[in-house]
DNA sequence: AAATGTCGTTTTAAATAATGAAACGAAAAC
DNA sequence: GTTTTCGTTTCATTATTTAAAACGACATTT
């Protein structure tokens, strides 16, 4: 495990469970020796992305990993785009939408618009969506590099509910559909219960480079709900692409 | 210079200038070698923080930067709170209203509402500001740990406009009267042609984390208007650090 | 067409940084 | 009053990092 990865895993720690940690707690938590973990916290401080409390020494996460991100916000701006466009899609539907960004750790979800109605379904963000069980997934998977499939599919295929779909084959099936139809449908493949539509989020080259979806209980929608579900997140999506991309979104045939 | 360092360099490097850049490019701007940039790079994308463009080959920064931001802000949410603040400071004075958070790297700039007037004073986010010569590190010193002040005036103070006050002492004078008064008053110490007040943010043990300023073109600042924009700031700075620390904002007594 | 420059990438021995066990006093818990 | 846990420092051992060199693949220039 290389140092940058030490140290990297240390935020993600850092950045789980309570908002101030010591040291001794951090140590446990990343599995590295208490003297290991003080240096790399030091250096990490050194950077401004830890912070300590002066008195109770306690550690956080600090305003560096904020400047980082409104860096790369102003140089590409994933969030200012689709945060907007994503709360209007979820006033509009009356439904939680969620959005996700492909990166060397899979499909990351990075917001989450919760539906204003009681029952809802919540999305974590920061959490890594696996592709073959979600409509994310699928929807990402039907418009990205095709080479990204086959990774996916050549790896162990976790189950998570009932109806997960874990054969090879049908989730082809499923991309393949999604591919036409411009959206895919996930039907309780990771959450009991949950029921959603996803349309890919296009970068520059017509290839996806994350997914908009959403997501609600499975008890409220229709089946003739999911036409009109499926277009509104196709559109949505497009329009994100749109500005992110600055121009017209455009799908790469593969 | 640890191996932890220069990764965050680099994450600085790719954060400044153009939003996409080569292996080369980068090596030469943070002038490291060019495999060992490269070894940098493949640690950092595979931890999610570096993406790189499939096709060009461009790396910039990844998703992973924005999700410990995220996770910061779910943890410590200082701009979820100071934000809306700043925003509504912003509109009532109608001039640019910008607030700094203090780490190891120094006095930071965080985030700006820009006035709505066309002439108005223009503040970069992610800059350092330095403690003696803005009235942000004025009021920051005036209400934060001493030694911080102590350290600022050890080290060389540089001058950036024929206002810059650069005496040790007269900068004291300065921090005394913005702590007797509650906020500080900057008049073309940092850019020539603008004037601004700050106030202290304080954290849970009562001693600054950060500031809140108001700047404005010195053409449009009478002098009958410092108090009252002095106050407002104050008023707004408190209410920052009551959201933040979740209780009645509380002056250490030094 | 040939030559030149730059690109990303891989390899290597040498140099350097990281490691973790041990020990410390201080503080906290028992 | 005792024991545990804390943060911190030290240091010989170990592992990683380094940077020069060479590579083929492109682009650009001659």
């Amino acid at each position: 495990m290389s140092t940058v990865a030490k140290a990297v895993s240390l935020l993600e720690v850092l950045g789980q469970g309570e908002p101030e940690r010591t040291l001794a707690d951090l140590a446990r938590s990343a599995d590295f020796d208490k003297a290991t973990t003080r240096r790399l916290l030091l250096a990490l401080m050194d950077q401004g992305l830890v912070e300590q409390d002066g008195g109770s020494r306690l550690y956080r996460l600090g305003i560096g990993v904020a400047r980082l991100a409104l860096m790369r916000e102003a140089q590409f701006p994933f969030l200012r785009t689709a945060v907007p466009l994503a709360e209007a899609l979820a006033a509009k539907t009356g439904e939680t939408v969620h959005f996700s960004e492909h990166s060397s750790r899979g499909l990351i979800s990075v917001h989450v618009v919760e539906s204003s109605k009681a029952n809802r379904v919540a999305v974590p963000i920061g959490e890594t969506l696996p592709l073959h069980a979600t409509a994310s997934g699928i929807a990402f998977m039907a418009f990205a590099d095709r080479r990204i499939m086959e990774a996916a599919l050549g790896a162990r295929l976790a189950s998570y509910t009932p109806h997960t779909v874990t054969n090879p084959a049908a989730i082809r099936d499923l991309v393949s559909a999604a591919r036409a139809r411009g959206y895919s449908i996930g039907a309780q493949g990771y959450e009991d219960g949950v029921f959603s539509v996803a349309a890919p989020i296009l970068g520059s080259r017509g290839t996806a480079v994350g997914a908009l979806a959403i997501a609600a209980p499975r008890a409220r929608i229709e089946p003739a709900d999911t036409e009109s579900l499926g277009t509104a997140v196709v559109e949505t999506a497009f329009q994100i692409s749109e500005r992110l991309t600055g121009r017209r979104a455009k799908i790469a045939n593969e």
